[in-house]
DNA sequence: ATGTCTCACCCTGTGAGA
């Protein structure tokens, strides 16, 4: 079973691009983020045709996320994190897909820091690790997979120096992801690439991509029984070369039986 | 400080967010 996440930058605009690659790739599942569309402007039918089932929670505009499954429909399990009924930005969703809880998010970005953004993302983040420490001990396999905006090592940054006082590469942000690895999820490309150079992002100033001026920034991370099943783990680098390509690449893992 | 791309709207250029 392959699970993908893809932060599209922009569902409508990216949909030519998003749909070579689901037929080049042919993920089993697929969390996409950054829609930047409200409910009723999301791609359903183009995306129905493609061979995949489909839930989304859009925003006009901003953010919004959504789950695909191919050949199924995903049940929807959470929609949004527990924790602040005041929230009001589509950045989490989670679904069960033949056995597997699937949980896709678009952590804040955070710049500029300090600021109110940067508080929200910090406040994001504890709420979702209380959310996950519901979610390790599960018996069934957990995969929660996103843009979660934070490069968790110096290896993760293309120039390290220069980003130390970017929201994204913030002490106290990294501190929060290896709080949440620390409940015991894997960081599934990181497992599989131990010492390797490996970016998800290449920004589109200063020809970043060509220049491989990359960061690691979207994750999957596995609960024991999803770490278990992890046969692969890789980014498909080459989908950011392509015309009209998103900021970021596809990321995916494959799970055996 | 800069660079480029997305979206929405004061809607065919501009501003905000990333």
């Amino acid at each position: 079973m392959r699970i993908a996440t893809y932060n599209v930058n922009g569902v409508n605009g990216r949909l030519p691009v998003l749909l070579r690659w689901l037929e080049e790739s042919a993920p089993d599942v697929v969390c996409l983020q950054e829609l930047k569309a409200p409910d009723e402007k999301f791609p359903e039918q183009a995306i129905r045709d493609a061979g995949y089932g489909a839930i989304w929670h859009g925003q006009k505009s901003w953010n919004g996320v959504a789950i695909l499954a191919r050949g199924c429909d995903p049940v929807e399990t959470r929609r949004g994190l527990p924790g602040d009924p005041e929230d009001g930005q589509s950045r989490y969703l989670e679904a069960a897909v033949n056995g597997v809880l699937v949980g896709g998010l678009y952590l804040p970005n955070g710049n500029p820091r300090p600021g109110p953004k940067f508080d929200y993302k910090l406040a994001w983040f504890d709420r979702l690790i209380a959310h996950a420490a519901t979610l390790i001990g599960m018996d069934v396999p957990v995969v929660i997979a996103g843009d979660y905006n934070v490069m968790p090592t110096d290896r993760d940054v293309y120039k390290p120096e220069r980003w130390l006082d970017d929201a994204l590469f913030a002490p106290e942000v990294r501190a929060a992801y290896f709080r949440m690895l620390d409940q015991g999820w894997t960081d599934a490309l990181r497992t599989r690439h131990p010492d390797e150079t490996i970016y998800t992002f290449w920004d589109y100033f200063r020809n970043a991509y060509a220049r491989n001026a990359g960061l690691r920034i979207d994750h999957l991370l596995l609960n024991a029984p999803a770490a278990r099943m992890l046969e692969a783990a890789e980014v498909d680098a080459h989908v950011r070369g392509w015309e009209k390509s998103s900021d970021h690449a596809p990321v995916w893992i494959e799970l055996g039986t």
